[in-house]
DNA sequence: GGTCTGACCGGCG
DNA sequence: ACGCCGGCCAGAC
């Protein structure tokens, strides 16, 4: 039986792996990633192993926003423009710190990693 | 070992 | 349309 650390990391190691997963111009949101996971409601938890994953991993977490579309977590970035600018740059405009298109844009890991 | 917070989500007034 | 509320999980103090 593993331990609960391990577990615990594995659900890290996941959220990672499915956002370095997120094709360019494509975003996805916590609650996707959470209910790939199988946290369910737990969406908070996936922002929070961002957190720790963008400052040291190379995790693209300016591709994930949350359910609105809305860059929530740009404040967390080196810039507040950092995300919105990097989602520009790979080709998702961005309208008042929301991505355009959202639902089109919108990268669902359960359906694509079926 | 208890308490608080956190880049969310969905529902309700 | 907007604001407030609880829920849920895991880590930090």
């Amino acid at each position: 039986m593993k331990a609960s650390s391990e577990k615990t990391r594995n659900f890290f190691q996941d959220v990672y792996d499915i956002v370095r997963l997120v094709p360019k111009g494509r975003v996805t949101s916590y609650g996707a990633v959470a209910r790939y996971l199988g946290t369910g409601m737990s969406a908070r938890m996936v922002g929070w192993a961002m957190n720790a994953a963008h400052t040291e991993k190379d995790i693209p977490a300016h591709r994930v926003v949350n359910s609105k579309g809305l860059l929530t977590g740009k404040h967390h970035f080196k810039s507040p423009n950092a995300m919105q600018r990097a989602l520009e740059k790979e080709g998702v405009k961005i309208e008042k710190d929301k991505v355009r298109d959202f639902e089109n844009r919108f990268w669902n890991p359960a359906k694509e990693l079926l």
